[in-house]
RNA sequence: GGCGCCGUAGCCAAGUGGUAAGGCAGAGGUCUGCAAAACCUCCAUUCGCCGGUUCGAUUCCGGCCGGCGCCUCCA
């Protein structure tokens, strides 16, 4: 089997021929830098990062191209509202962004376009539409896509455009009077004092103003892919499921209309929404968690990663503390192993071989139909136990599975960070260790594994009435410690 | 009103026209000062409800109930 994607153009699962392997372009649409990403976008961002990874794994040369907005209403209202320049409020929210990616362990993109350093094609992409009559100036002075002039409107969406029109729940109000169809929408928005106020507008043949949104990406991703790859359609392009309409659609509506072919992507792919309490995660509701607040509660990546994985990337997913504990539990069990691993002697063929084999089948089998990533793990933790079964048995571990096991978990990206992760030995106990608590946390995580050291130095004396009654103080104080195997102990809240 | 997603054990979650992966939690056991870790065993005759097609449906079709999303900025 070959890698089969689903195709929102298609609504199927298809098999995936890029237009010139080994090469593959891959646009994802980034976030809009005025605020922090919340994890909704995260789980987007780490299923395209799950895909780019998987193509990589598969042999294929990515161009991964991801844009930041940094003008749009929002970046505009932030900055003004923060009273700086636009370019400063998105510089600090860009910075942010790629801080949370690293933290996630999203693999960077080769290029991250900016909407204010592409204004140039934009303004190109603009004319060229207006040219071909297919946009037009309208009476507020902004520019405007005729759709009634591209009849393949409404293909990746599959909405009828009857129904667009007035809307039956009267969405499309009546003030739309500067456009010569209500449908129709915006591709250079006039400058007003706001935009001026915040440096967001740019001098054009067509009038100052500034770009929509929609009109970004396409203009970017054009560009991009010209310049690099002498194309001018994308393999993939890939986003939320929320951009299907009306973003996706008025991309391909914009692109083909001014490059002539017949798609702006040959396949689209969607991820589902991050539900919190039932609800779709959003700053607007304030049901929303960011990954910069993740990081800061010392929530390891991987556990992120683990509770994405188990739900498949079309399928809508709650998040809750609950499910974020039972990833980290088997975040936890995995990395246990993967460090079993890293210490077990080699050996040249033993048992093994078996399950690297078996591991490597059942993964790539899950991978290649549509990125079932919880199948996926689902073999990686068969392949754990199968895996701790034999060193318990003293099998010594060959090359074989382990370039199967850094291959499933590379891919996947799922196993603790070792960094995040306290090893406390017996010689770390601290000069001054107080029998109290200290109230501030971080202290209090030191002082809770200078006595997990403290204990571990007792249990070496074989003193086990003082190793247990400091973890008897360590539990009444909200403390956890656990011991491996290798004489080294781990604390956590409980 | 239109377009679309979802409803599987206590919780999370895959999946197939032929009788239910995996994870978390829980129970028992092996091992170990103890606890933990690791391993073994157990844990849904059943897949929202009602019909239909079929030798056989959780899986296909129809209807219903319930939850959610898009149609306006939105991962």
């Amino acid at each position: 089997m070959t890698l089969h994607l689903h195709n929102t153009l298609t609504r199927s699962v298809d098999r995936f021929i890029p237009l010139a392997p080994p090469t593959v372009s891959l646009y994802t649409c980034g976030p809009t830098v005025y605020n922090y990403a919340h994890i909704g976008n995260f789980r987007t961002f780490i299923f395209e990062d799950v895909l780019r990874r998987w193509l990589e794994a598969s042999g294929y040369d990515v161009y991964h191209i991801m844009n930041l907005t940094d003008v749009d209403d929002k970046t505009i209202r932030g900055a003004a509202a923060a009273g700086v320049p636009l370019r400063e409020h998105t510089a600090r929210y860009t910075e942010a962004f790629h801080t949370d990616s690293a933290y996630l362990r999203l693999l960077p993109a080769h290029d991250y376009p900016k909407a204010t350093e592409f204004v140039a094609p934009m303004v190109a992409l603009v004319e060229s539409l207006l040219e071909k009559g297919i946009a037009y100036i309208g009476d507020d002075g902004s520019v405007y896509f005729a759709i009634a002039r591209f009849p393949e409107y409404g293909r990746l969406s599959r909405l009828d455009t009857r129904e667009l029109k007035g809307g039956a729940s009267g969405r499309t109000s009546d003030d739309e009077y500067s456009k010569e169809d209500a449908r129709d929408f915006v591709l250079w928005k006039a400058a007003r004092p706001e935009d001026e106020a915040v440096g967001a507008a740019w001098d054009t043949p067509f009038g100052r103003g500034r770009p929509g949104w929609h009109l970004e990406c396409s203009a970017m991703a054009l560009e991009l892919i010209g310049a690099k790859l002498g194309t001018q359609v994308l393999d993939i392009h890939a986003g939320g499921v929320d951009l299907i309409f009306p973003h996706h659609e008025d991309e391909i509506a914009q692109s083909c209309a001014h490059t002539g072919e017949p798609e702006f992507a040959r396949v689209w792919l969607h991820g589902e929404f991050l539900t919190m309490g039932g609800t779709k995660m959003s700053k607007r509701w304030g049901n929303f968690l960011t990954a910069h607040d993740l990081r800061e509660d010392g929530v390891d990546a991987g556990s992120v990663r683990t509770l994405f994985a188990t739900t498949h990337y079309r399928a809508p997913a709650d998040f809750s503390d609950a499910s974020l504990d039972a990833a980290r539990e088997g975040s936890r069990r995995l990395g246990e192993f993967a460090n079993r691993l890293a210490g077990a002697p080699d050996a040249s063929v033993s048992a093994f071989d078996q399950i690297g084999v078996t591991l490597t089948a059942d993964f790539t089998v899950a991978m290649d139909d549509d990125l079932n990533t919880p199948r996926a793990l689902a073999a990686l933790f068969e392949a754990a136990r199968e895996g701790n079964r034999l060193l318990d048995l003293g099998e010594g571990v060959t090359p074989s599975f382990r370039a199967a096991w850094d291959r499933a978990t590379g891919v996947l990206q799922v196993l603790p960070a070792e960094s995040g992760r306290s090893r406390i030995t017996h010689a770390d106990v601290p000069a001054d260790l107080a029998d109290a608590a200290p109230a501030d946390p971080a202290a209090q995580q030191v002082w809770a594994e200078g006595w997990a050291a403290r204990r571990l130095q007792a249990k070496g004396d074989r003193d086990f009435a003082e190793a247990d009654r400091i973890r008897g103080m360590l539990a009444e104080a909200g403390w956890e410690v656990r011991d491996s195997r290798d004489g080294t102990a781990e604390v956590r809240r409980k």
